[in-house]
DNA sequence: TTAGTAAGGAAGGTCTACTAACAAACGTGA
DNA sequence: TCACGTTTGTTAGTAGACCTTCCTTACTAA
C-alpha cells in the first residue's frame, strides 16, 4: 500500500519568507551587543556576554569587529574594587558619529538637524518651503540634507526623514497631498544623489520610534500626535505596525461625531465631516476653547477627550495596549482632555483591558519627529532599538 | 583630548533581546522547507530552492535530514516532460502524522479530534462537562486527550488546545472564568501527564490561526467569532497580537450603545451596559430578530452591523487591516448585517483604509477552532503556517 | 548522434559560535 | 605575606551550517 503523500494543497496568502544565513545570525548578534552598549553604556565584554547569553569568546570577537570598524572604543580599565581581574570597559563611540534628521511634518517649512548618538542637537537647519511642492519640495530636501551633511562635525551614520503622509518600508512616499508627492521613491533618490544611506518613515510612526527608543514607551503602545492634523504611530511587540497599504496609524479622519452626537459634525479637509481630526487637531482645540473661561474651557476639553475615548476604547481591546502617548501641546492635552479619554476608556472596556492602559503625555519634546528620525537610521544601519 | 564614550545613559522598555546561533539558522531553513512543503505540495529539491532562496545543495543536506526523521518522503521522478534531468518529487507525509486538536470554547462540552496535518478530521470525541468546573473540568480534559491519543493511527506531532479566556504565551490560562480556571498551567501540565507536546491559545486568536493558514486569511486581518459571546484575533504581519496581558483580541466588552445612542443599552453578563456582546453575540441576535418578519428583521440586523462598523472603523484605521473575517451563524451574519458595518466602515474611515478593507464571512466551518488548534502544533512543532 | 539543459550529489572552503584551557590581575583570609 | 579563589579576556581546537565548484546522470531538441 502506497502512502498518499501531500496530495491535498493548502490555500494560503503567499507570505515572503527569507533564508537565514550564518552571516545574517552575526549581524543579529552583532546588534545584541551595540544595543547592550547603546541602552545600558560603558560595559566589560563580560558584563555583554552576559546579557546576551553570547559566550564571552563571541562577545570579544564581536566587540573586536566593532572597534575595528571605530563604532566601539575601548575604555580601559574599570576603577570598581571587586574581586577578580578588574574589567576593561568598552563604550559605544555615541559621540564620534552622528545623524543627520529631517523633519518635514510642519507645512510650512522644513526642519534639520545633525545629531549624536545620543540624540543631543549639534547642529540646526529651518527652510522655509514657500509653497513649494512636488519636485521643488524634493529639491529643496535635497539641498537641506547637503547642507547637513557638510555642517556634520564626525561621519554621518545615515539620514532619517520623518514625512507626512503614507510611505512604505522602502521609503517611498507613497502619497503625502501636503507636499504633492505621490509615489516619491524619496529614500532611494536621496541615497543615490548624496551617498549616504537614507530612511523615510511616516512622521507619527517616527514619532512613536522615537518615545519608544528615549521615551521609555512600552512595547504594546500607540503614539498619539496632536498637530495640524491628527495621527498615530502603533507598537506592537515593539515592532511598527505598517498596515496593508503602509497606511497604519492614519485614525486621524475617523469619524467620531455624526448626526446622533450631541454635537454638530464640523466638516473636514478630507471632504467629509466630524472626524477625529475636526475635534482633536491643535487649531480645532484652540477654536473650541478660544474665549471662554477656565471652567467652560476645561469642559469643552474634556468633552473632546471623551470622543477621543470612544475612539481609542475599540483599539486599546483588539490590541490590549499597555499605553496611549500624547504628543502634543500639554496645554490643550495634558489635563481635563488626558483625563477624560483615559476615564471613558475604563468606562468602556472591560477590566483586563482598561486597567492596564494608561494614557499619558509623550516624554519627548519639540523635537520628538527629529529623535524619531534619528532612530530611523539607528535602526536601520545599527539595528539598535 | 579624551573622547566621551557612552557616557548618558538612554532608558528604554527593556525587552527580551534573544542570541541566534547558527542552529537556530539551520531550524529557520528546515521549517522554510517544510513550508514550502505543507503550502505548495509535493516538490523537487531545486524547487524549493528556488522557492526559499537557498542552494540546491543545501536544500538537499535538509531534505535528507527530513527524510531522516520521517516528516518528508521520496516520491520517484515527476513524469512531466520539460528538457534536462527530470526532477523527484519529495512531500510531506501529511497522512504518516496526525494532531490531536481540542476546542474547549463551549460552555456545555469538550469537542476532541485527531486531524492529519492537511486539517482532515480522523477521529471525533465530544464529553460533556455537565457544570465541571477548575480542576474537574482540566482533569476530563486530561481524560480527553488520552482517550483521542489512544485514537491515533499514526504518530502524533502534538496537542493543540482552544481555550476560552486570556492564555498567555507559555499556554498558561491567566483567567477563564466560565471553566473556573485563573492561572492554570494547562500546557505544561498535560505535556507532563501526556509525555507530548501541548499548545494552548486563546480560541478567538486560534480561529484567526487557522483562517490564516487553510483559510487563506490576509496577514493584516482581524478574526471576529460571534457565538455565545464576541471575541477576536488580530494578525498583524502574519503574527498573532498577543498584548499587553495577552488580551488582545477581547474586544466583546467595548461599549457599542450608550446613554446617548438611538437604542437602549442592554445589561451585560460582565456587569456593564451595551457592550458588543449584547447586541453581536449569537443569542443577542437571534433575540433581536425573533418575530419579526423578513424586511424587519433584516432592518434590525443591518443596525447592529452599524454599531459594529463604528467600533471596528477606528480598529481598522490604526492597524491599516486588509480585511476583517466574521466567523458565525452565516444566516445572521452574511447578508445585512455584515453589508452594513462594511457600508458603515467605508463610511467613517479615509479612502485609503476604508477601500482596502473587506468584510467576508470565515471559510472554515464549524471545526474552525479545532482547525486553528491543529495550526497551533503545526507552528509550534514544525514552524509551518 | 551531438549539443544543450536541468537535477542532484561530492568535495572543499569559509564563517560562526561553542567548549576547554590558560594567563593575568585582583581580593581574601590564614 | 602568600597561597587560594574569583573574574576577565584570550588562545586553540571542534562542530555545525552554508557556500562555491565540479561532476555525473538523464532527459529534450536538432
Amino acid at each position: 500500500m502506497t502512502t498518499q503523500v501531500g496530495a491535498r494543497r493548502i490555500s494560503r496568502a503567499l507570505r515572503p519568507t527569507g533564508k537565514v544565513l550564518p552571516e545574517h545570525a552575526r549581524a543579529h548578534n552583532r546588534s545584541l551587543v551595540l544595543g547592550h552598549l547603546f541602552h545600558s553604556g560603558p560595559s566589560s565584554r563580560a558584563d555583554i556576554a552576559r546579557s546576551t547569553g553570547l559566550t564571552r569568546v563571541t562577545v570579544s570577537d564581536l566587540v573586536g569587529d566593532l572597534i575595528d570598524e571605530g563604532l566601539v572604543a575601548d575604555l580601559g580599565v574599570r576603577s570598581a574594587g571587586k574581586v577578580g581581574k578588574p574589567a576593561t570597559l568598552v563604550g559605544m563611540r555615541t559621540e564620534d558619529f552622528v545623524v543627520v534628521a529631517v523633519d518635514l511634518t510642519d507645512d510650512a517649512r522644513m526642519l534639520g538637524a545633525v545629531m549624536t548618538l545620543t540624540g543631543d542637537v549639534v547642529a540646526r537647519r529651518e527652510v522655509p518651503l514657500d509653497g513649494r511642492r512636488g519636485d521643488e519640495a524634493a529639491d529643496l530636501l535635497t539641498d537641506l540634507c547637503r547642507d547637513l551633511l557638510a555642517a556634520a562635525p564626525a561621519p554621518v551614520l545615515g539620514i532619517g526623514i520623518a514625512s507626512p503622509g503614507v510611505v512604505d518600508a522602502d521609503g517611498v512616499v507613497v502619497e503625502a497631498p501636503n507636499r504633492g508627492w505621490y509615489g516619491l521613491p524619496l529614500a532611494a533618490r536621496l541615497a543615490q544623489t548624496l551617498g549616504v544611506p537614507v530612511h523615510v518613515a511616516n512622521d507619527a510612526n517616527t514619532r512613536a520610534l522615537g518615545e519608544f527608543t528615549y521615551g521609555g514607551a512600552q512595547d504594546a503602545a500607540m503614539v498619539l500626535t496632536v498637530g495640524q492634523g491628527v495621527g498615530a504611530g502603533l507598537l506592537v511587540d515593539g515592532a511598527l505596525v505598517r498596515g496593508r497599504r503602509w497606511a497604519a496609524g492614519e485614525i486621524g479622519h475617523v469619524t467620531v461625531v455624526d448626526d446622533s452626537s450631541s454635537e454638530e459634525p464640523l466638516p473636514c479637509a478630507c471632504g467629509r465631516r466630524g472626524c477625529l481630526e475636526t475635534v482633536l487637531s491643535a487649531p480645532a482645540l484652540r477654536r473650541r476653547v478660544a474665549g471662554l473661561d477656565r471652567e467652560a474651557a476645561d469642559a469643552a476639553l474634556a468633552s473632546v477627550g471623551r470622543l477621543l475615548g470612544v475612539t481609542l476604547a475599540p483599539v486599546a481591546s483588539a490590541l490590549n495596549l499597555a499605553e496611549v502617548l500624547l504628543s502634543g501641546p500639554p496645554e490643550l492635552l495634558d489635563g481635563p482632555l488626558r483625563e477624560a479619554a483615559l476615564a471613558t476608556v475604563r468606562e468602556r472596556t472591560m477590566p483586563v483591558i482598561g486597567q492596564e492602559l494608561d494614557i499619558r503625555m509623550a516624554t519627548l519634546d519639540e523635537d520628538a519627529s527629529l529623535t524619531g528620525a534619528a532612530v530611523l537610521v539607528l535602526s536601520g544601519q545599527l539595528g539598535v532599538t
